[in-house]
DNA sequence: CCGGTGTGTAAGTGTTAACTTACGGTCGAT
DNA sequence: ATCGACCGTAAGTTAACACTTACACACCGG
C-alpha cells in the first residue's frame, strides 16, 4: 500500500477532523452526530462521505439508521505515515548536529 | 502538552504537504522550494509562514539566505496523536466484535 | 397502509484561502 | 557604494468548499 495523502488532506476541515474524533471511539448515527455539532444533518453527511472515500470511516447500515466508525487500519497507516516523517527528520537533525561538530573541531 | 489540531489542519493543503515532505529529508531554503514547486516564491513563503505558526517547521537565517527545517519534536507530537486515534478505534473495534460474539451465543 | 424517522443528494450561496503582482528591506560581493 | 540575490509582507483577485434549503427514497411502527 503506498501513501495516500487523501486522507491527511481528508482531515484539513475542522469539523471534520471533530468528527473523525467522535467516531473513533465508537460508532454513531448521522442524527447524533449532527445534534453535537452546530451544522445542519446534511452537512454531517457531506463530511462522513469525504472522510468514507478516504477511507477513514466505514459505514453499516442497522435497522433504520446508518452506523459509522472509523477504521483502525487507515487510521494505523495514517500513524505509521507521521512516523515516517519523524524518523527523517530526526535523521536530519541528527546529520546536521554532526556537521556541525565536525566544522566545530 | 495538550493537543493542537491546529499542526493537522495545517496540512490541509497539498501543497503545504507537499512542502513539509521536501523539509523533513534536510534544510532547504525558500528558493530552493520554490523552484520545485509551480507556484510563485511568495506563495512558498505563505505556506512556510503557516507551517512555522503551528510549530511544524523552525527557520534559520544563514547568511543571505533563510533555511527551513521540519521540527521533529512536533511531528512526533502528531504521530502520537495518530497513535491514540488508532489505540482508541481499535479498541472499540474489539469492543464490537465481542458484543457481536456475545449475541451469536 | 400511512405517518414519522433517518438518510443521501442536488442546487445554490457565501466566505475562506491560496495565489499573483508589487513593493521594501537585508545581506553579500564586486 | 552599488548592484544583485534572497526574502517577507500587503493588497487584490479568483476559485474552491463548507453550508443551507429542498427534494427523494428506505425503513419501521401505528
Amino acid at each position: 500500500m503506498t501513501y495516500q495523502p487523501e486522507a491527511l488532506l481528508a482531515l484539513g476541515d475542522p469539523t471534520r477532523l471533530a468528527i473523525l474524533e467522535r467516531l473513533v471511539d465508537g460508532p454513531r448515527a448521522v442524527v447524533e452526530l449532527a445534534s453535537e455539532f452546530p451544522i445542519s444533518r446534511p452537512a454531517v453527511s457531506q463530511h462522513l462521505r469525504v472522510l468514507k472515500d478516504v477511507g477513514l470511516v466505514t459505514d453499516e447500515a442497522v435497522g433504520n439508521r446508518r452506523m459509522y466508525r472509523a477504521d483502525p487500519v487507515a487510521l494505523g497507516a495514517l500513524r505509521d505515515q507521521l512516523d515516517t516523517f519523524w524518523t527523517r527528520a530526526m535523521a536530519a537533525y541528527k546529520a546536521a548536529v554532526e556537521d556541525q561538530d565536525e566544522e566545530e573541531s
